[in-house]
DNA sequence: CGGGTATTTGACGACTGTCAACGCCAGTGG
DNA sequence: CCACTGGCGTTGACAGTCGTCAAATACCCG
């Protein structure tokens, strides 16, 4: 988990940014996007299994995820993880807005990943002058608490198989807004170690091999080569107790 | 749980809020109070145990608790609760930027309550028109956010002692930040339930019982005629890993 | 091809849930 | 004043989900 970043370059525009329909960036078609173009710092490229920040650190930069796939976690004092999100290509992450707080989390990418820094206090100066971008991270922050309560409720209340099959499915369902998976096939890139899917699940990895391996034999989903496919969508949202939400 | 508001006037002014220097009201010692002055809705009183709104309705107005306690929650399909925040006075809940979308919690009295509502829409324009209250709100959603995650990392990584203790430590300090505990005893009003703290935990109601009777008989808090008192803070914040925020 | 990483499997036990019954207390109404 | 009722807390028995430990196997990347 060394922390070795690598400038790919001075970008030319931020919005240059693949998914600029969703995130951030959504936020940028408007007459900000001048202001924008000042505020941006450099794009940067880390290889997987590296830490992005620490829940340590002061945050002074939050980050818009262009590809790749990250894990946003708490440290137990036990030495293990809680998983607190996936965020995926167009996710904006590390947003803090109590100036020199520390972070109340830490972020680690799961596969090699792009992302696109700003300065915290450059944003804010961004937002107090175009409300427009205030009100963008008021409504991203708004989508990120409902997930949020989702997951409360998952690790609260809901047993192993439905805590997995949940996480699979929405991220199935994210990915497919991003154009990421093969509809016909149903079947997605499925970068997560088991070890992952426990930090998320808050169960172990010994028993999310368990679940794994009896959705497997019960047909439910094939899973190799970091591919994963669902065959029985009905009875898999039925378990996960998954409802699509409108927008990912 | 029926739904009887009682509009206990047409108030004067809504910034006459007891706990103005916390949650929004902060925002509102600035210029646009004129503005905000045009946009209040009535002042509501509710008794104990009463839905104040429910998952499945529009969200049509957000909340500030002028006093009580409000238990926000999301309902589990087999019927179970599972607890997502204790609201107390001062805090704002129910916001929900996406124009037009559905809440994704329910909230619940559980004592009397005191609040004022705010048409979404007034609040958006307000926030378009005053950037700084649309950075105070983003700074409240950050915060809340924060509690999110150390809840998910409790209930998804902490024995069920951890969990409540936490669950009860950080209502003291909240409730030390308003005035409300007497300090030289460490005695606090607890109008919580057996059964509200199985929500908040994921924990059940029986379970709950049994570690509220060992940390009686272990001393280390009692707990009678809905006031709590708190006998050996250190050894409570080790068993429920907790540390107080800088701010509540 | 080799070494580290990830997955798999089994045995065992603990934490926590479920069910059920009982007691306590406050508010209510006769 | 007292019986009644409903809500809440308490207790015991029992079961099951899930964690821990440990070891073997499969996989991947250099």
């Amino acid at each position: 988990m060394k922390k070795s970043f690598t400038v790919i370059s001075n970008p030319t525009h931020c919005h240059k940014c693949p998914i600029k329909e969703r995130s951030l960036y959504q936020a940028f078609s408007n007459d900000y996007i001048q202001d924008a173009e000042h505020k941006r710092t450099e794009q940067i490229s880390i290889p997987a299994r590296t830490s992005l920040y620490d829940e340590h650190e002061l945050s002074d930069k939050a980050y818009t995820l262009f590809e790749g796939w990250l894990l946003l976690y708490r440290a137990h004092t036990d030495g293990g993880r809680q998983g607190l999100r996936i965020a995926l290509s167009g996710d904006f992450v590390g947003y803090a807005p109590l100036l020199g707080s520390p972070r109340n989390h830490s972020a680690l990418s799961l596969t090699p990943s792009i992302l696109c820094g700003f300065q915290q206090e450059d944003l804010h100066s961004l937002m107090i002058n175009h409300p427009a971008l205030a009100m963008q991270v008021t409504q991203l922050q708004s989508r990120d608490m409902a997930r949020c309560h989702t997951h409360i409720l998952g690790i609260g209340r809901k047993t192993a198989e439905g805590r997995i099959v949940h996480l699979i499915l929405e991220l199935y369902d994210r990915l497919k807004n991003r154009g990421l998976v093969s509809s016909q096939t149903m079947t997605m890139p499925f970068p997560l170690t088991q070890e992952v899917i426990s930090d998320m699940t808050g169960l172990s990895q010994v028993h999310v091999n368990r679940v794994m391996s009896k959705l497997k034999s019960d047909k439910l989903i094939t899973c190799k080569y970091k591919q994963l496919t669902l065959l029985d969508w009905d009875q898999l949202t039925e378990i996960g107790e998954y409802f699509s939400p409108p927008l990912n």
